[in-house]
DNA sequence: ATGGTGGGTAGCCCA
């Protein structure tokens, strides 16, 4: 029996309780990674969750913005909701969860999506998303702890995690000040980026679909924004994954698509 | 070149 991990922007929680309880019951992951849920603690639908099997639920929420959550099957224990920027956005949430004989720390992180203006001079918004990744050094996978760091990071890092390198690189999630700064940020943190460990490098990953898009599935100008990191000595347990593409697809779709991520931990 | 569509919540913020 696999461990399985799904991580999904789910744009208000309350709105798609219908689609989230679709993923529990058609894929039944262990635990479930939530971002942008919208709502404040006290209003959580924690009832829906508990009646779908998850009665083990953390959540780090606010009023109208961002908000993460996690919620399993299994007993999961509050390690963190860490601060960043020095700003009260409930923007990650840290838990310790028991599997394979031994513990696994997992984070679920919301990174700002930093606006529209790729300046960080003229746009405050993409300074606190670059400040924000960068504050992010401070969360590096432990040498001799499992851990595990999904969510959606708002950056399609490669040149294939976007529908087009070249008329992206100005576009907000794909310029190169980010994604610079992205992929030295998970390198030096000592973290894998299981999404591509085995997948060649031009073939092309997308987790995102704009919700502008005449036809989504047509045009299919996808970005991969969410992503699943783990330490090294979690590599060998990791046995692959999908993205669920025909989620974005559902009665009232996220924009973002679950992923879920399988280890051998049993 | 531009604006396109969503959600939260009270006239705009944000994605």
């Amino acid at each position: 029996m696999p461990f399985t991990i799904a991580t999904w922007n789910i744009n208000s929680v309350r709105l798609r309780m219908p689609i989230v309880e679709r993923l529990l019951k058609e894929h039944a992951p262990d635990v479930l990674c939530l971002q942008e849920t919208k709502v404040p603690d006290e209003l959580f639908p924690e009832k829906a969750f508990r009646k779908a099997g998850y009665e083990h639920i953390l959540f780090h929420g606010q009023k109208g913005y961002h908000g993460v959550a996690t919620v399993a099957r299994r007993p999961i224990e509050l390690v963190e909701k860490r601060r960043f920027c020095e700003i009260d956005d409930s923007r990650h949430l840290s838990v310790r969860v028991q599997a394979g004989g031994g513990s696994v720390l997992l984070h679920n992180f919301y990174v700002p999506a930093g606006g529209d203006e790729p300046d960080p001079e003229i746009n405050r918004k993409f300074r606190h998303k670059l400040d924000f990744v960068h504050e992010m050094n401070g969360v590096p996978a432990s040498q001799d702890d499992a851990s595990i760091l999904v969510g959606d990071l708002n950056i399609a890092p490669q040149e294939h995690d976007v529908w087009s390198h070249k008329q992206l690189l100005n576009v907000v999630s794909h310029t190169p000040v980010e994604t610079e700064g992205f992929e030295a940020m998970r390198r030096a943190g000592g973290w894998v980026d299981l999404m591509r460990l085995n997948v060649p490098a031009e073939q092309k990953l997308y987790t995102w679909w704009s919700y502008r898009a005449k036809d989504w599935e047509a045009s299919d100008r996808g970005r991969r924004l969410d992503h699943v990191w783990s330490s090294a000595n979690l590599v060998p347990r990791f046995k692959g994954y999908e993205i669920l593409k025909a989620a974005r697809g559902w009665e009232k779709p996220s924009d973002h698509v679950p992923v879920i991520a399988r280890f051998d931990l049993e």
